[in-house]
DNA sequence: CGGGGTGGCATAACGGCGTTACATCTATAA
DNA sequence: TTATAGATGTAACGCCGTTATGCCACCCCG
């Protein structure tokens, strides 16, 4: 796979319609059909155009799945980003842990695709990891002002943030894996509870740190 | 793909050179030439037969990489078991997440393949589902025995060990998906000590659960 | 008005993938 | 010795991502 020809963020003229047709395509497939359908000769099927399309606006399987990536990307920090801040900033933090995993839920297509590899050989481009930052840096902001307000007592605002994106991550990444719950994801709202626990857990870690 | 027709753990039969080949070419490239290059006609090609081997021998692909799963698992629950029991139940469970996360970074391709599914279209069959319980079960009798001590609280011991196994699961799927490290990851024993601060602060939040 | 260049697009192909139908060859059983 | 079952090689099928080639509609400049 080569490298996209056109900037992804470039889709500001609104006359080409077979750009969007195509993207559009991409994501309904994505949506209704699962990754495995999701290929070059289908999506241009779908759009109505042939194979060529995807190469001429996207330059290629790499370039179209990078536009779906930043389209996921763009939707997952407003889902973040409308974690209302509570009173303290490790509540808010909180709230963003739970808007993580309510929006991984609910988009576990795009979830899988953007931070579980879903789709085969993709590489995102470094374009595409910049944009991944942003709901990253959501995180970071609420760790530092928790900091600040000697709430958490770690120096590293970073390791903290990482930590608990790992967390979540993780968890969320094990749940939407266990596709088809047998055993113990059968038990009802296991990973829900699990998912608490956790996150209570650290909360309690992280605030005792300085005892 | 479809599934194999022999059954995965019956390697009883030394005299089969042929099987014990392609298992063996197969491990060899995943571990030289990474997760892409593991293709049907290389491995056949580099265990010196014609593809049509993978099928006598494992059914296809898929029964291929189950047998490496196979494999990858056994390794892994054994580097969990080598885990030395500690003084308390909790410190136990603590250095089998050390060790779980030294055995991933150590068998970084093993470990994609098994929990960060890097063979594209593999769903692993229900046979090596079970053998990956394994490893699962030796977290939760852990969990078990510091529950019964009155260390941890809560009440389902499997809800416990999920939130650990996730928060192992997703820092060590970070860090390894973070292969070139830009960025944060290129701090100085940045994950180290993410997953250092994570931990400490999960053990502290379930010890403190009771208060 | 007219010609030339450019860009969007279709056709058809290439090489590689997993898989399989068919023929062959070997080794054991009768 | 012959028959039968299983392991194997050859060559193909239908996918995949990608691309060389050429067509054609459009726009710019004379």
């Amino acid at each position: 796979m080569s490298s996209a020809k056109k900037d992804v963020t470039s889709a500001s003229d609104t006359r080409t319609d077979t750009r969007t047709d195509i993207l559009a395509a991409a994501l309904a497939i994505l949506q209704e059909e699962g990754h495995s359908s999701l290929t070059v000769r289908r999506v241009a099927a779908r759009a109505g155009c042939s194979t060529i399309g995807v190469y001429t606006w996207f330059g290629g399987k790499d370039g179209l799945v990078d536009a779906i990536l930043l389209d996921g990307f763009q939707r997952f920090a407003d889902a973040l980003a409308q974690a209302r801040p509570r009173k303290s900033p490790l509540g808010t933090l909180l709230g963003q842990a739970v808007a993580y995993r309510r929006w991984a839920l609910d988009n576990r297509t795009s979830y899988e695709v953007m931070f579980m590899g879903a789709v085969p050989g993709h590489v995102p481009s470094d374009q595409i990891q910049v944009v991944g930052l942003i709901a990253y840096e959501l995180l970071r902001k609420e760790v530092v002002a928790a900091r600040e307000r000697g709430v958490i007592h770690e120096d590293d605002a970073d390791v903290v943030a990482m930590a608990m994106w790992g967390l979540v991550h993780g968890l969320v990444s094990l749940e939407i894996a266990s596709a088809e719950p047998k055993g113990l994801a059968a038990r009802k709202s296991f990973h829900q509870r699990s998912f608490d626990v956790a996150l209570a857990a650290l909360e309690q870690g992280l605030l005792a740190k300085g005892r």
